[in-house]
Formats: C-alpha cells, sequence, structure tokens
DNA sequence: AAGTTACTTGCTACCGGGTGCAAGCGAGTG
DNA sequence: CACTCGCTTGCACCCGGTAGCAAGTAACTT
C-alpha cells in the first residue's frame, strides 16, 4: 500500500509546525522566505502534495462538478464533453462524469453526489425531469444545478440554452423560401425531446406561414438506429403521393440515420424527393456524403455561461443565446 | 448555504452516541433492531446521509475512479464512455472524466488524481507516454493505472487491449482473397499511434504475403477532417497510376473522412477504385452512405475486464481479447 | 526605554466521519 | 449467587487538512 507523506512528516523534517508547512503551501499566507524554502526543500524530498480530500472536508468545497449525461448516442456530447471539461481543468474543477441512462435512478444519482459533496452538478442531457427533484427521499437538500443544452422545465434550475425560437424560425423560413411547404419532424424518445422545444417551435412557425399539418415521426433514442427506425416506419405507412417533401429530425444523428435510409433503402434522392435538415451540426454531418443542413449551437459561449455560474461570476438565471444556421445540400 | 445533517445531529435526536449512528449506517455492524430503528427515523427526518467525502478521507478510499481521455473527436469514446461509467456505477464507483488533450500537462493531471486519492487511473487514450511516469515530480506514488483500448507501452501498468496482432491478420486475410495488392495505411497523429500497434501488424501480414510496399498516409488527429487532409495530401502528391487499391485507416473516423474525399472530392468509387477498411466499428459506419469494412472491439468484454482489475478481483496483468471482422460493402 | 505596529508562528478547536478498546448489560451456567 | 460469555454502546484517538486567536519577535516611533 503506497502512502503520501503528510503535512506532519514534512514539518518534521524541515523543524518547524504542521502549520508552517501548510502556509507555504497556501496562497498569499503569512510566511518568511527562509521557512518556506526550508519547507519546500522537505516537502520535495519527501515528495509531499496536500491531500485535497482532507482540504475539501476541512473547507466544504470540493472543486468537483458533477455531470449528468444520458444520450450517449448523440455524438455530439463529445465535443461539449471535451470543452466543458477543459474549462473546468483550466480552473482547477473537475468532472465527475454521472451517467444517469436509464439503468439508473436519478434521485440515487443526485443523492450520491451530493454526498459526494459536488459543488455544483451540471444536467447535460435530456431525460431528468422535475419530478425527480421534488422527490421525498431528497430532502431539502440538493447541490445547485445548472441545465446544459436544453430547455431547464425544472423549478429554481437556471439553464444555458440556445435559443429554439429563434433557430427553428430560421429553419422554417430556409425551408419555406426554399419552396417546401409538406412538412415532418421527427422527434426523439418523446418523454425527453419536450425539454429542446424544437417540435413545438417547428409547428409554431409552420402556422404562422399557413402550415397546418406536420407529420409527426419519432424515434426510440437518439442514435441512427432510432433513426433508421422511425423513417421506415413512416416510409411504410405512408402512400408516396401523401408524403413529406422535408423531414426535419431532432438533432443530426437522427437525420444521418433517417437520410441514409431514404436514399438506401427506399432510392430516393436527397433533397431532390424529399430535404432533410438536423440539429446540432455533428462533423459528420458536413461530410460529402451526406451535406445535411443543421443548425450550430454556439457550444462554447454556452459553457463560457455555465461556467460563469458555476464559479459564480454570473447569477444563476437562465440564459439564452442564439446558434447559426448551416445550409448545405440536403435542403 | 445549505446545510447537510451529520451523524452528531441524528445522535441527539435519537438520543444515542454518533457512533451507535454510524453503526446503524455500516453494513453488518454490531447494533440492536431497536436502536437501528430509532436512529433510522431521526435520519429521514433529519434527512441524513453519510458524508462520503469524511468517510473517504477516514478509509483512505475513496472510490473515485480517474478516467484519462484525450481523443475525443473519436465517437467511439461515447460507447466505452457508457457503458465504463455503467459498469463502475453498479459497483459503487464513480469516475472523474480528466481531459489530457493537448492542453494539459499529464503529469499535472495524474498529481490532481493522486492528491484526489482515486483509487485507480484508467488511460483511456491514445497520447499518455511512458516517460511521464518517471517524471520527476511524480516521485513514489501514483495510484494503481490500466490502459483501456491500447497498448501499454508503460511499464508495470497493465492494459486491456483488443489483439491487434490478430486482428489486423483477419484484415489483411479479408483484403488478400479479395484481391487487393496495393495497400496503404492511415495513421492518426503519429506520436499515439504507435500504442496501437495496428500499422505495425498491417506492415508484418501483407510482409508475410509478398507486399513489401504499403504507402504511408498520416492525418493529424483522429477526426473525419483530418482523415480528409492526409487523403487529399496523397492523391495530390500520387500520379493515379500508382495509387493504392486499398486503404487501411487507423479507425472508423479517419476512414470516413477519407472515403467521402475520394467519393466527393475525386470522383473515385469506393470500392472498386479505391476499397477502404477502417477500425472500431462505429455506428454510422455501417450506414449505407458508408458501409465501411471494419474490426470490432470487444468493448463489453474488455470493460469487464478492467472493472475486475481495478476492483481486484483479477490479477492486474494485461489482457488481450479478440474482436470482429465486420465486412461490409467498402471492400 | 517604553510603546506601537506588522509580521511570524504555534496552538486549540474543528470539518464529519472511522477504528479498536473497554465498560455496560443481560442471559446462561455451575 | 458469582462467573463467564456475547452483544451493544460509548469513548479516546485518528484521517489530513483549515480557521482564527494569541504569543513571540523585530523594526519603527516618540
Amino acid at each position: 500500500m503506497r502512502k503520501r507523506a503528510t503535512a506532519k512528516e514534512v514539518a518534521d523534517a524541515a523543524g518547524v509546525s504542521k502549520w508552517t508547512v501548510i502556509r507555504a503551501f497556501t496562497e498569499g499566507a503569512s510566511i518568511t522566505e527562509e521557512s518556506k524554502r526550508r519547507v519546500m526543500e522537505a516537502a520535495t524530498a519527501l515528495n509531499y502534495s496536500p491531500n485535497l480530500l482532507a482540504r475539501s472536508l476541512a473547507k466544504n468545497l470540493t472543486h468537483q462538478i458533477a455531470v449528468f449525461v444520458d444520450d450517449f448516442a448523440n455524438p455530439q456530447k463529445l465535443p461539449f464533453l471535451e470543452t466543458l471539461t477543459e474549462r473546468l481543468q483550466a480552473e482547477g474543477l473537475v468532472a465527475m462524469l454521472i451517467n444517469i441512462n436509464t439503468n439508473f435512478d436519478h434521485v440515487h444519482a443526485l443523492l450520491n453526489a451530493d454526498q459526494r459533496q459536488v459543488d455544483a452538478v451540471v444536467l447535460f442531457g435530456t431525460a431528468f425531469r422535475n419530478e425527480t427533484l421534488n422527490d421525498s427521499r431528497l430532502g431539502r437538500g440538493a447541490p445547485p444545478m445548472f441545465v446544459l443544452a436544453r430547455d431547464s422545465q425544472i423549478e429554481g434550475v437556471p439553464a444555458v440554452v440556445c435559443d429554439a425560437e429563434r433557430a427553428l424560425r430560421e429553419i422554417v423560413d430556409h425551408l419555406h423560401a426554399r419552396g417546401y411547404r409538406r412538412p415532418g419532424f421527427m422527434s426523439g424518445a418523446s418523454a425527453l425531446s419536450t425539454a429542446l422545444k424544437r417540435r413545438q417551435h417547428f409547428l409554431e412557425v409552420w402556422k404562422e406561414k399557413g402550415v397546418d399539418t406536420v407529420a409527426s415521426l419519432s424515434a426510440e433514442r437518439y442514435s441512427a438506429q432510432a433513426g433508421v427506425a422511425a423513417i421506415r416506419a413512416y416510409m411504410e405507412s405512408t402512400a408516396p403521393a401523401d408524403r413529406i417533401d422535408v423531414l426535419m429530425c431532432e438533432n443530426d444523428i437522427l437525420a444521418l440515420g433517417a437520410m441514409d435510409t431514404l436514399r438506401g433503402t427506399y432510392g430516393l434522392r436527397v433533397p431532390e424527393d424529399m430535404a432533410v435538415v438536423g440539429f446540432d451540426n455533428y462533423e459528420l454531418g458536413g461530410a460529402f456524403a451526406y451535406g445535411l443542413t443543421t443548425y450550430e449551437q454556439p457550444k462554447d459561449e454556452m459553457i463560457d455561461v455555465i461556467m460563469a455560474m458555476i464559479t459564480g461570476r454570473q447569477p444563476a438565471e437562465t440564459v439564452t443565446l442564439s446558434g447559426k444556421l448551416i445550409v448545405r445540400t440536403s435542403t
């Protein structure tokens, strides 16, 4: 069993008290150059570094942020996780990655995060529901929470989100201008997708333009396979004459699955026979094979804002940012 | 500032000592039914649950596992992370996601994980080098480490890895049988790719078959964009007559970028003009648009094994598992 | 020289639990 | 009734730090 050196051991080696050792490792503490030098020498010799666990306990601050993720099928999670962890680490924080997919109880996950005294919880997934917070097991206390990249829908929990209304307006404007008039919308797991509000705004804007019927397609999950299954179900149950001329999918990964199936299984041309739009601007959507028209969320700014809220530089209030329509060949 | 109840408070409420409270929350501790019931009642009323931070400090066990990841461009990371976090959580462990991309100092990351007293470190990325462990700042102590999904190449650190030699043999056998004789290999970031050993075995097996020249393509990173750039550089510098007839890419995401560019930018047919092979079996590679022949790593078993090593059920020794060749239309 | 000020340093108490020993208590035994 | 055994409970001390007070020291003031 390896054993880390403690402040006491360093103190004995340097001939000072353990508090002087602590001061040597505390920014701006009152200590003479000479003492500090001797402590640091002893510390180096003994390979000492402060135990962050003990510090966390004493300071009631762990510098750990729990990140709740479900929806691992969406490849868009990765760039967000990369930037989020990067920014957290730059501030001396660290991410605890908590899987809250359907195999886990969210209340339990929250309790566990709380027991570990995380400084904050970032909800970065679609499934977390308001009811969870009202669960009796949770009682009065839960760490401060923030929702990333979806509408909060949770009382008192702020969100950092891409402006869905504006996004869908830009998308529908574009589709309308291109002459499409028979739209369809494919949503992911129904219980979860309301938080994204994409479908809702899609319907609204079409209505404003005088288009009242929007076909509904629904996928089981957010994955290419689920997109394939959803478009198949639609195609099998809809006569060619009744088919939509443009399909908007709740995210890119559904769109890629759908587009692929339209061409591969049904021999349709995209966009001539049916246009397809996604959401997220996943790297591969821009590949030649797809040329998927999509909408890019302002990832970096979103993470800037959530970092500011986590660190308290900015009040914990929902912030809505604007993204960018990316038109490619699929429309 | 929210405040959690402590064992002492529960003890006062239940009319016992704090140690009795602790015992009520300790599996198999010596305590009467009656005491336990009273403690639990008080605990529920006060919404008490043990502070895991304090417990970790006292027991010198945090139940936290640091997972070091670089290479966020590879979408294959997600299913691994999903399964890994799922399995960790099932054992009461939790993953600290540590980003070790090029913006971070690996020694510092390791020191930090050690200061946080993680029970183990899982290296799940390509870039970590043996030299890091020999850095003087690290001294004697680092947490037990395990390498996931690449060759360890680090002294004393075991790996759980897919048998690259066998994999590449199956792949090359397949390509040879299909009649290809002018192979090329695209590797990702050169400093990192040696750990995957894919290129090495690819060359060896072709040599056995009497093919001594294998074209070398190299991408900057593991991403579709990098794959695009690498294939472009190759195409621009190679006369049509000299071109390879099959391109093996170090992973699927490179292969998708390359395949896409071959078709989109150069108008080549895959596989007729050039076949393409990937590695990892990323979901989208199986899409109609690509039909990428690839090799699937035995993700679940790999994670089974690494969990067994982390929990000590299995000795910490490198384990090599076999994957599965997936032949599709790209070859 | 005594008083003031500023800076160091050690100490007590504490963060919220865990360990191992010893005292307390009741039942069973001779 | 004294004695042993076994379970339950309380206690001192520990995990490795942190906060804030107070004593100690040196330099500066009048």
